[in-house]
DNA sequence: TTTGTTGGTTCATATACTGAACCGTTGTTT
DNA sequence: AAACAACGGTTCAGTATATGAACCAACAAA
């Protein structure tokens, strides 16, 4: 491993909850020598990646870190972290992906992508997502801000014979979203989909938008499912580390829980 | 110079005019081998601070950036105590405005609004604020700790033809700065700003930043300056309230026998 | 006083970094 | 289509640079 590597790998240490970090502790943390952390230190405080708090003595992140996301945000678009999960993904599958947004009170589409494996698949062709009628809006109520709760009550639009109709279904097909981890559509907002969605999350730790495949609903067996959930989480992860997100360990819980109660497939590299 | 420091100052190239580098341009920015270079991307790659566009091949700032501004300004949560001021300095002289922070031995910019009043404005992208030859610098000389002096003096870059080339220059211009208790830039970085500036002060009392406007030099009269005088005060205030800290008396003074030597508007509220 | 922290420093050792020269690919010029 | 240039990426001998045991000095508690 390079000296900048481990370097920069003092970083990892600094976290909300533990926001300064002595000279000593680090050592320990990192399991290196006093001389060579002080050191890499240095190099980090010389660059302004870390500022030493003139009267504890230890050491906190600096001003720098801020330009450099600022910088980053101003110049890589969210769209561009999803589009190589998101081809993965429907390749995978062989099912339309795609990608949604949390924005306020609404769940946009960001991005979706077809595979082109059938004639015959579903077209992400919608303005916003109703919440409690698709997969996306399904976690976005589990997992996103509750004021979404009452927006979704306000509006229960029937799509479909299968979609909720009353507040208490709702609350229920929430309940199931929360234990497992996954939200899903069967049918319920057009009659021949079969939706099925995983929460993203942003550098806040907080619900930013979905990632799901819509099958065609006479194609969906259960046995492809273990392999689409698969697929959904990997992208999760992959889309929610782009945004500078990290995936609740609560989340990931749960869907280590789901996969392992159904016949699962050996996890994609 | 350690690799890792070498490695780090790699990141300084990235910019929001210049988001995604080569690796042959960068080896050119950095004036490095490109091995060097190359294996140093991979130390930054690897740690998530940059990431290859895969299809132009090029390196952009990476998604763990934003994680760690998310820890700092969770930790230090000064970008959150700047915002309401700097946009309504921005509002009331219409110029672009800006605050600083000194981290070690270096000026960082914070945070910049810019005010829409006029079309031509200036803009603040800079990795830190040379201390010779800009306002927030002269600050950071005038009422930070000394050792910036020496700081400055052995790098006495010229900008402009108005740049201070000699420590003479530079101690009287100072001088200027401790007895008028604001920095000013007239043409010494960039042709067309002219900068205005006052100290922010922290919970120890010390130095901790500054608050700038950057006007378009054609635009600054005499009849502005003691507008945006007054109003850089205020924030200046503001913004050290927020972060804890209380403006010195001595400043204080200078503030108040700058601004009766000309005939001032009333201040803010 | 002793003992145990802390942040910070030194110096001989040898590890890990360096850069000239290399390769393979791509796109342009002739 | 051959020649050329520019690109990202790789190799390896040679040495610059990182390493860590042992060392301060300052402070706190016992």
């Amino acid at each position: 491993m390079s000296s900048a590597t481990k370097t920069l790998e003092l970083l990892n240490y600094f976290s909300a909850s533990r926001p300064e970090i002595g000279l000593s502790q680090l050592c320990k943390l990192a399991g290196r020598d006093k001389a060579t952390t002080y050191r890499h230190l240095q190099a980090l405080e010389e660059t302004g990646f870390v500022e030493q708090n003139p009267e504890t003595k230890r050491y906190r992140l600096g001003p720098f870190v801020l330009q450099l996301a600022q910088t980053r945000e101003k110049t890589v678009p969210r769209r561009s972290g999803v589009e190589a999960p998101l081809a993965a993904l429907a390749d995978v599958t062989g099912e339309t992906s795609h990608v949604s947004v949390l924005s306020g009170l609404s769940v946009y589409p960001l991005m979706s992508c077809e595979s082109p494996k059938h004639s015959i698949r579903a077209i992400i062709d919608v303005r916003t997502f109703a919440l409690h009628a698709t997969a996306s809006g399904m976690c976005a109520l589990a997992f996103g801000p509750a004021e979404l709760l009452t927006v979704a009550q306000e509006n229960l639009e029937v799509f479909t014979s299968k979609t909720a109709r009353t507040s208490g279904d709702l609350a229920s097909a929430i309940e199931t979203v929360r234990e497992t981890g996954f939200g899903r559509s069967n049918r319920t907002f057009e009659d021949e989909i079969y939706g099925l969605s995983v929460p993203i999350f942003d550098q806040t730790e907080k619900f930013a938008g979905a990632v799901s495949v819509a099958s065609v609903a006479a194609r969906f067996t259960s046995k492809q499912e273990p392999i689409i959930q698969q697929n959904l989480i990997a992208a999760s992860r992959k889309i929610t580390h782009n945004w500078g997100g990290k995936i609740p360990a609560a989340i990931e819980a749960v869907w280590a829980k789901s996969l392992s109660s159904s016949q699962i497939m050996e996890p994609a590299s």
